[in-house]
DNA sequence: AAGTCCATCAACCGCCCGCGA
DNA sequence: CTCGCGGGCGGTTGATGGACT
């Protein structure tokens, strides 16, 4: 089907609005309502064409649009449908009264994107950047160590260098979290061979390859989330942790927020929930939520509402059984753990 | 003061979809 | 069923103004 042709009118004018053209659009509007878009400019004196009237009516003068900052509440609410719904920005900006797409586009791209990637997490995936990243950035960060640039350091360098610090920590934490399962005889079903691979072998010269992708792994599982499917690892057997995330405390109190928004309930899992909040913390998130998991997320969802009661309490005495075995750890899950609570603890 | 860089955002472009003929 | 049209959407551009050198 061929395009169908708009403003190939020759002479129509283009580019900024005059006041006067904004005053005859508006008054024309409020007579006769909009109608067609294409006869409007004729009907309205305008010489534009009927596309630009639309935009200019819908993006900037309807009476009904809020100017000015966004709140943090509503960048929030951004995230988070960004989360579930991708870059649907006509769905995202019907959930927030008096923002235009267009507005809810633009605030994104100029600032809600930076604000994801300073704290590692990708906008786009609205999970945390694979620790490759780190990696790479790796050399340049000790060779800025190394050559004195931190004398004076800039904000950015120091944020820069502090999420790149935290990440490797996490590597380390998560070194600690595999080798505390494969010592631990807690009662889960999960074989921790199995999350590490045939391949893998700490302490040879692929160490850091393989923490990452353990690490990956990890993050999978404690995100309960289908992705591990998205490495190049091949898929490894089903793992009953799912029922830890899905379960856990944080999770237990996002229903309570998910139940405040009921226009938007149908489409939002527990999961993304979570993602808002740790995504507005400097904690990076731990659930999966990106666009391309929105259908796995919500069908676990689904599974969890079905499982409710049993699966609750399960995944609560293992929370409890791992912490138990981990009292006299130095890092580890305490770390974790924690960092669930604090979640949980700034959600309400 | 002048030049350059960068962030912001209004506006445009081109594609897609739904609907009616 | 096909086609054409109108409207809507997401991506991109470019003008503008402020910050910085």
């Amino acid at each position: 089907m061929g395009r169908s042709p708009c403003c190939d009118e020759i002479g129509v004018k283009k580019g900024p609005w005059t006041p006067e053209e904004d005053k005859k659009l508006v008054e024309y509007i409020q007579e006769h309502g909009h109608g067609s878009w294409r006869n409007l400019p004729k009907n309205a004196d305008l010489n534009r064409c009927g596309k630009s009237c639309r935009l200019r009516w819908t993006n900037y003068l309807r009476p009904d649009i809020k100017r000015g900052k966004f709140t943090e509440e509503e960048e929030r609410l951004i995230i988070h449908l960004h989360s579930v719904l991708g870059n649907k920005w006509s769905a995202i900006a019907t959930r927030l009264s008096g923002r235009t797409d267009n507005e809810i586009k633009n605030y994104w791209n100029t600032h809600l994107k930076k604000k994801l990637l300073l704290m590692g997490i990708d906008p786009v995936t609205h999970r945390r950047r694979t620790n490759l990243d780190i990696l790479s950035n790796l050399p340049s960060l000790l060779a800025a160590v190394n050559l004195g640039n931190l004398a004076a350091p800039s904000w950015d360098n120091a944020l820069r260098i502090q999420a790149d610090a935290a990440q490797l920590a996490k590597v380390q934490i998560m070194q600690s979290l595999i080798q505390q399962l494969m010592t631990s005889n807690s009662s889960l079903s999960i074989d921790p061979m199995s999350l590490l691979g045939s391949s893998l072998s700490l302490g040879n010269n692929n160490q850091f390859g393989d923490l990452l992708q353990l690490n990956r792994q990890l993050e999978a599982v404690l995100n309960g989330s289908l992705s591990l499917a998205q490495d190049s690892t091949p898929p490894i057997a089903p793992l009953n942790l799912s029922n830890l995330s899905d379960n856990s405390m944080v999770f237990n109190n996002l229903q309570g927020y998910s139940e405040q928004e009921n226009a938007s309930k149908d489409q939002m899992s527990v999961n993304t929930y979570a993602n808002v909040l740790t995504a507005t913390s400097t904690t990076p998130s731990l659930v999966s939520a990106s666009p391309e998991n929105v259908v796995s997320d919500k069908m676990q969802d689904q599974s969890h509402s079905n499982n409710d009661v049993s699966a609750n309490s399960s995944s609560s005495a293992q929370f409890e059984a791992w912490e138990g075995h981990n009292n006299d750890d130095d890092f580890g899950w305490k770390d974790i753990l924690e960092q669930i609570s604090w979640s949980n603890n700034n959600t309400l």
